[in-house]
DNA sequence: CACCATTTTAGCACTTGGTACTAATATCAG
DNA sequence: CTGATATTAGTACCAAGTGCTAAAATGGTG
């Protein structure tokens, strides 16, 4: 049997929650009535049609791909490397990486950037932090600009360890340090 | 003057980079050509048209809210807690969570879990880490489920400082040891 | 049962932003 | 001037719609 309008409507609402990308043809099959029942109920919910959903979600994600940590790559943007001595890179914290209540930054950001910069400035094939040690000097707030910066403190070849300090400031104000003890894989 | 025709394809590749939501009559006339210049410009550089364009961004952003690191939210599941004692959380290391060459997890995200278990098994209002020394043990790969088990080790009123030690583990091997000084604010 | 309202279908013209293809012009280089 | 390359024009067609009109099905209610 068929559903009733309101409940077809219901159903209507979250299928297209879950899946923006259907046709008023595939939502018809679904759900066994005609394509211009389709219409009319997108009309009554006032659902926009397929090419507007896809343009929204599309809109809405767009330039926003800083908003969720890229996991793979470097966070922060790296504005400049030196290799094996020193590279900087700017975070610019937003509403995602406070805590709601006061709108500190949570710790594991600032240590994502310092320790993927400290990745980063390891010119080789490989590099693992082994041991760390930080500091949070300063709370860090939402709208605030959080420049990092590593320094290769000392290498040693034979151990295939590099220790690496980063300073992460805001407008002057040291707001990180954290040092880092880098396990690296030569190039081959 | 008109640009050329690879100057034109240059700047078309870096006007769609900046902006795919462009129909090829505004392209045509930014340009100064013809649609059909710009349709056969879009052939040779195998660009797709607008709804296209609009589709893949939107494909793409779409789905991967999980994907990407929750910020907000504690980073892993807690399976157990037991306030101002000690708390227990997994985490299912996926490709997501790895370097691409060797599948070794990046330390941050061990990091992320184990600060923010820290985070939640203080019993107050606010947490925030003060000071951390971490130690990777071991590399984590993709596949390994690490289970991080928090316990306060002391606690000073006067202070508002918690000591905490994380531990997290894969398959009862110890692969990260963190300890976490936090500054507490009581509750209300 | 008959009647009216609601609901569902159907059908047609029109819109956007294209594709695919053909054919006519420009434009320039040797 | 002649070819080759580049550009423009024009047509038919498509997907996924909107907007509108009209017919049919369904459902209560007196």
């Amino acid at each position: 049997m068929k559903y009733t309008k309101r409940d077809r409507q219901q159903l209507l609402l979250e299928t297209l929650e879950k899946n923006p990308f259907i046709t008023d043809e595939q939502l018809a099959s679904t759900f066994n009535v005609s394509v211009q029942t389709i219409r009319l109920d997108r009309m009554e919910l006032s659902i926009p049609e397929l090419r507007e959903r896809i343009k929204s979600v599309a809109a809405h994600n767009f330039g926003e791909e800083v908003k969720s940590l890229p996991l793979n790559e470097v966070i922060g943007e790296i504005i400049d490397i030196d290799l094996d001595k020193q590279a900087i890179s700017i975070l610019d914290i937003t509403q995602d990486h406070v805590f709601a209540r006061n709108g500190i930054a949570r710790g594991h950001h600032l240590f994502a950037q310092a320790n993927s910069l400290a990745v980063a400035v390891i010119n080789d094939e490989l590099a693992l932090t082994r041991k760390s040690t930080i500091t949070f000097v300063k709370p860090v707030k939402a709208g605030d600009r959080v420049i990092a910066k590593a320094v290769v403190l000392s290498s040693d070849t034979e151990k295939n360890s590099t220790l690496i300090e980063v300073t992460s400031k805001v407008e002057n104000d040291t707001v990180f340090i954290g040092q880092f003890s880098m396990y690296r894989v030569t190039k081959s």
